[in-house]
RNA sequence: GCCGAUGUAGCUCAGGGGUAGAGUACUUCCUUGGUAAGGAAGAGGUCACGGGUUCAAAUCCCGUCAUCGGCUCCA
């Protein structure tokens, strides 16, 4: 007899041998249906794999991350077996679960794989479900696996096969498709009663460009129709909320194809949203001690060969620009640190003088590859609230955290609590991407995991994303659609100082090299409010909404009353406009309420009369009539403090 | 850059080898209307661009460009 130690701390005594799934049923029925797997002693395993010693177990449901994380696992052994079906001798790569859903790459040979295709995959798949086939684990050795896979001609198995350890591997077959898998699965495929293959994709094998692209298939399945119904409305409303259609909707900014791919024409509406992030920035900057300085957008190519961005970038960059002059060449900046090392560089520093911080909102273009580019997102050319800030070696940590403050009051201003802070590493296997003296690298990773930590962020660390001179610490959003960006960015730097030989003299009279931190808590304007956009759904926060009140007279003769009260308004810095269209007032708030306009002051003749304004704010409704003084109070109040600071 | 898809009016989209369609926006006129779309008329397109097939191409084929979904990259 074994003893198995359920979550609730109950114990109960069990045959040896016993399934996930014979535990489960000695619960209920009901529950027994619904088990996917289970996590048996911290492993996630089959529910039906025998258990043969004590352990703590806990039965894994579509409720648990586990469970779901199993059930698209073997939804992609689903679609595999599938794929195999239809097209015999097709090679096979991973097919793991995602975050939501899961995908397989997949060989075709010369087959073009299009997303016409996905249908009868789907159909199928949904078949084969039906037949109900269980999924059975089988332990191989090395030597069986290689057999199997040498005969079935699949040198992707293979190339895994090679880095697993003998002893360690095992097989699941389903149906007739045998895959190469650690598990665990579900019981059986009858669990999976819909599924939704939701696009095709290139992908390389491992990641490596260099390598062959196989065809990636995304799907997502559900055990109900209704549940996956719900999962693609909720994709539905998430692309209602991408900020390339908000921004065309809104006129906030727009692409030309004559312009060039990649940079962002900003029409007034949206070059004002972008003023009034700017403003914010700058007044939380003088406040934190930075200096705003201004530098230009070009610069030799000699300056970026001593930074080493040339040697990095150069060659994938835009490419420099020749002057009259035989041999002159400069480069469009595609980065500020330069600049401000040279604005360094122009007197000596004392150790008194630092920490010294150097602003500047810093429009930088690089060359981003075609396949890249991504709304306001991923861009060719953008602005960065970039500073660098030199300090001495003791200061790294305190100025650090510092920064951290200054992000989190950023992202906290503007209500992008759910963020993911993650520190960048180098890959240490991989040397050759990085500059400089190692052992400082090791310092200054130690240095922002320190302070990450003492502010007390969760945080991430994810080896090979730091930047080829220095860790970072980065702040990831994601989008309307689960897309990660990185946002806001804090980056230590030994290299650049040493580069451009930075100084300053020490209290000992000697001369020392300062540390740089580069920071943007922005990243970028442009990817800040692509990001913005998303997560307001284009209903901006009242000081940033380009217009924050709409006037709306009941008809012409009320015009002049309500150009009156317009020109209070306009007198009061609040932003807004007079619809004095011939159209009825119904049609004039429906228009305001599409643009999300925050505030529709109605006016007619009762308000004319009394001197007042009808408010009607978005999204709620009508808030009743109220003298322009009762109104300013209540738009200040909602503007909140961020408003009434004068930048 | 790579794989897959898309490109028709300012916008959203239908159509499809034989003179280009809708809704909306726009212009003019009527209407002077009280909290989410008043009515009528008009104007608006080299069907992304360049080739090819055909008596005839927006439609079929090839190429280019851009966009979308991914991959790679992201100073």
């Amino acid at each position: 007899m074994i003893k198995i130690t359920l979550p609730d701390g109950s114990i109960k005594e069990f045959e040896a041998g016993v399934s996930s799934l014979d535990v489960a049923l000695t619960i209920s029925e009901g529950l027994a249906r619904n088990v996917l797997a289970a996590e048996v002693d911290g492993g996630v395993w089959d529910a039906n794999r025998p258990i043969h010693k004590d352990v703590s177990l806990k039965l894994l449901t579509w409720n648990d991350d586990l469970g779901k994380n199993t059930f698209w696992h073997s939804s992609a052994h689903l679609l595999a077996e599938a794929l195999e079906g239809l097209y015999p001798g097709i090679k096979f790569g991973i097919g793991p679960p995602i975050e939501n859903g899961f995908y397989y790459d997949v060989d075709f040979g010369g087959h073009a794989f299009g997303e016409e295709d996905l249908k009868k995959v789907e159909d199928k798949m949904l078949d084969l479900a039906r037949e109900k086939n269980s999924f059975d684990r089988k332990e191989v050795s090395k030597k069986e696996a290689v057999d199997y896979f040498t005969r079935k001609g699949d040198e992707y198995k293979l190339e895994l096969i090679k880095d697993l350890e003998d002893g360690s591997i095992t097989f699941y077959t389903q149906g007739s498709f045998v895959d190469l898998c650690r598990g665990p699965h579900i019981p059986d495929t009858g669990f999976i009663k819909a599924v939704k293959l939701l696009n095709v994709a290139g992908a390389y094998w491992r990641g490596d460009e260099k390598n062959k692209q196989l065809t990636r298939i995304y799907g997502v399945s559900f055990p109900k129709q209704k549940e996956l119904k719900e999962h693609l409305e909720l994709l539905e409303e998430a692309k209602k909320r991408d900020h390339r259609k908000l921004g065309k909707e809104l006129e906030l900014f727009a692409f030309s194809e004559k312009v060039g791919m990649g940079l962002p024409l900003w029409l007034p509406k949206g070059a004002l949203l972008r003023e009034r992030l700017e403003q914010f920035m700058r007044k939380a900057q003088v406040k934190a001690g930075y200096q705003p300085v201004v530098t230009p957008h070009i610069g030799q190519k000699q300056l970026y060969i001593t930074s080493g961005h040339y040697d990095k970038y150069g060659e994938d960059s835009f490419q420099p620009i020749h002057t009259p002059h035989e041999g002159e060449e400069f480069l469009l900046k595609p980065m500020n640190c330069p600049h401000h090392c040279e604005i360094y560089k122009v007197k000596p520093r004392s150790y008194k003088d630092l920490p010294i911080r150097f602003a500047e909102f810093g429009t930088v273009y690089r060359y981003e590859q075609h396949g890249e580019l991504h709304g306001l997102t991923r861009v060719r050319g953008f602005t960065q609230d970039d500073a660098h800030i030199f300090c001495r070696p003791d200061q790294v940590k305190e100025e650090f955290t510092k920064v951290i403050d200054l992000v989190l009051y950023v992202f906290n201003s503007l209500g992008f609590n759910d963020y993911t802070a993650q520190v960048s590493l180098r890959d240490k296997d991989k040397p050759e991407k990085y500059i400089g003296d190692f052992n400082l690298w090791d310092r200054a990773e130690k240095e922002i995991q320190e302070a990450a930590d003492e502010k007390g962020l969760k945080t991430i660390s994810v080896s090979g994303e730091a930047a080829f001179y220095g860790p970072k610490l980065d702040f990831m959003v994601k989008d309307a659609l689960g897309r990660k960006w990185q946002l806001g960015t804090i980056q230590v730097d030994y290299q650049l100082p040493e580069r451009f030989e930075l100084e300053y003299i020490g209290s000992d009279n000697q001369r020392h090299r300062p540390v740089m931190i580069h920071r943007a808590p922005f990243g970028s304007l442009e990817r800040f409010v692509a990001v913005l956009i998303e997560h307001c759904g284009g209903n901006f926060p009242l000081w940033l909404s380009p217009d924050q009140v709409a006037v709306l007279p009941i008809s012409e003769k009320y015009l002049e009353y309500a150009q009156a009260v317009y020109s209070d308004l306009e007198s009061q810095d609040i932003r807004g406009f007079l619809d004095n269209r011939d159209e009825k007032i119904g049609r004039k708030i429906w228009d305001a309420e599409t643009k999300k306009v925050p505030y529709m002051l109605v006016v007619g003749e009762k308000e004319a009369d009394t001197r007042t304004v009808s408010v009607r704010k978005h999204g709620s409704g009508d808030l009743g009539s109220m003298d322009l003084d009762g109104f300013r109070k209540i738009f200040r109040e909602d503007a909140g403090e961020i408003e009434n600071f004068k930048g």
